[in-house]
DNA sequence: TCCCAGGGGCCGA
DNA sequence: TCGGCCCATGGG
């Protein structure tokens, strides 16, 4: 019925994206041997360590409203000053870690944030992410889902402005998360979506004029609230 | 020059 | 609950 539909609808766009982009390979890790910061399409199996779990922490955190590359920055500052382990990270002044997290924006808060999830010693939960100052409900999935290998859908702004484009019902965070994972299973799954819908939402479903004639979804988008040069050109 | 980015806290209605 | 404002660097 409605719900069969539905289903088919969500795996349909997750299809069309995947086939589009392929395999996103999130979370990025740095490489010890390579010294970069690398995707690894395909293999789920990262982070593998207490210690990947904390970096993909720390990476949710710096992400917020900022762009991944300005992160990149950050995260190869941090790996130079071996800051991005839970103890040291926990025993650097909070100061001095706003100057080494600058490009990442918001450094001030961004710092008083980290410290304060590095302070963290309790259970993973997300409750407890929650009650975390500096740690919302994306930031708190994204952990659990990409630290933590926990089977979670993340919402975040592209996913808002992707889905009520497309014109679905589900337009808030809670009913978009409710209706993916009701609808869909799997840790893996969850992982990419949400990055696919990343994807797009930077290069084709951007803010002000999205690319719809070259969007991997057109077929099947309602394009609710799209700009009219946006929708003929 | 303006806009926006892989949000969240805080405050007033 | 919800909108508005603040935080801040960097790229298009």
């Amino acid at each position: 019925m409605k719900e069969h539909s539905d289903t088919q609808q969500l795996q349909e766009i997750y299809q069309r994206l995947l086939s589009h982009y392929g395999p996103q390979g999130w979370w990025p890790l740095y490489n010890n041997k390579t010294r970069r910061i690398e995707y690894h399409p395909g293999d789920y199996s990262f982070p593998k360590d207490k210690e990947q779990s904390f970096e993909v922490s720390v990476g949710t955190i710096l992400t917020q409203n900022t762009r991944w590359n300005n992160v990149e920055r950050v995260l190869y500052n941090l790996q130079h000053e071996r800051l991005l382990t839970k103890h040291a990270l926990h025993s650097t002044p909070e100061k001095k870690l706003a100057l080494l997290i600058r490009p990442a924006g918001y450094f001030n808060q961004k710092a008083k944030k980290l410290k304060a999830f590095a302070a963290f010693a309790g259970e993973i939960s997300r409750s407890n992410l929650l009650s975390l100052w500096g740690i919302g409900k994306e930031t708190a999935d994204s952990i659990l889902c990409y630290a933590y290998h926990l089977p979670l859908f993340v919402v975040d702004a592209y996913t808002i402005r992707i889905f009520r484009r497309l014109g679905f019902q589900e337009t808030t965070y809670e009913s978009i998360q409710q209706r993916v994972m009701q609808e869909c299973k799997g840790e893996a799954f969850f992982n990419e979506f949400h990055a696919l819908l990343v994807e797009l939402g930077k290069n084709v479903c951007t803010q002000r004029t999205p690319s719809c004639p070259v969007c991997p979804l057109e077929k099947a988008c309602k394009k609710v609230g799209v700009t009219v040069a946006a929708r003929s050109s």
